[in-house]
DNA sequence: CTTATTGCAAACGTTTTGCACGTTT
DNA sequence: AAACGTGCAAAACGTTTGCAATAAG
């Protein structure tokens, strides 16, 4: 009855659904659905892995120069994305958040201090053990965030 | 043989054994022992808890006016410190650092995401399973940072 | 007297904002 | 037409840096 750690790396829906599921969440509240949203998403979608809002914004600005999306626009789409749901943000200090699809289950992540390369994973008994501390503190748990750092086997290689 | 969490407050040596570490500390590194940096060292004794650099920066202005501590030395110290293990630090993305006197042992924190409250805990099963994982990824590991994020008790309340 | 440290202000990198103009509905 | 979204530039934020002046060893 072990659970295993997995690592998912590609989405799991088809871009025609995570699409709708967009412009459902848009029309429900009232915003609209414009180009650079439908841009941003796209290419979300068809990037694998996490990225910057900087390169984020890079990769639009090369695949539509026509639309000039300015990085505002970015940031403002990674957090209406991130509020539903849709997207989800590892934090880095000064250094700014990295961003990913997150139509992904839960998990944290193990990231390597020298290449910069995440992994993610999740383990049951963490999960559980969190719930538990949350509990014994009278905390109503809301999230929690879990990083572990080190030495990923290539780079110990160099 | 239950490892029961811990919260631990108060700072654990007197003030002159921190003191005199600090100061084996410069010499040892041919640093320089200033008011500036003895101010910080007593007024991070002399607080309990987490605190940001500003609110630092702030209190030892008041504290001792005639010297104009810049916010520089601040920064500077505090990383001197953290450094040296003398110091930690909780980091809370784009809002910055907290940071606390690090003579207690490694622990992580519990937020409360209403108050900004944070208590520690310790908790064994964690720590094993993080090496774990750490080893099944084939990374040496180096670090980690855990955060449970929550509504504390006295927040439910109101 | 040498070297480290300081305060100050300017620079930094990431993110947010105000606003007039454009687009979507 | 009404509302929302946009690009742009400027501002905000926490933090770091260059530098001439100052203090510690």
């Amino acid at each position: 009855m072990k659970k295993s750690n997995k690592i998912s790396t590609s989405p799991l829906i088809s871009y025609e659904t995570l699409l709708a599921q967009f412009q459902q969440l848009l029309r429900s509240n009232n915003l609209k659905f414009t180009k650079q949203r439908e841009n941003i998403l796209h290419a979300m979608y068809n990037h694998t892995g996490h990225f910057t809002p900087e390169e984020l914004y890079r990769f639009i600005k090369s695949e539509h120069p026509e639309l000039k999306t300015g990085i505002a626009t970015i940031y403002r789409t990674l957090s209406l994305l991130e509020n539903a749901g849709i997207v989800t943000s590892i934090s880095f200090g000064t250094q700014g958040k990295k961003y990913e699809l997150g139509v992904k289950a839960h998990h944290d992540h193990i990231i390597c201090t020298n290449c910069g390369k995440i992994l993610e994973f999740y383990d049951e008994a963490i999960e559980k053990r969190q719930e538990k501390i949350a509990k014994e503190f009278g905390f109503i748990m809301e999230d929690h965030s879990m990083k572990i750092f080190g030495i990923c086997p290539q780079c110990q290689k160099k």
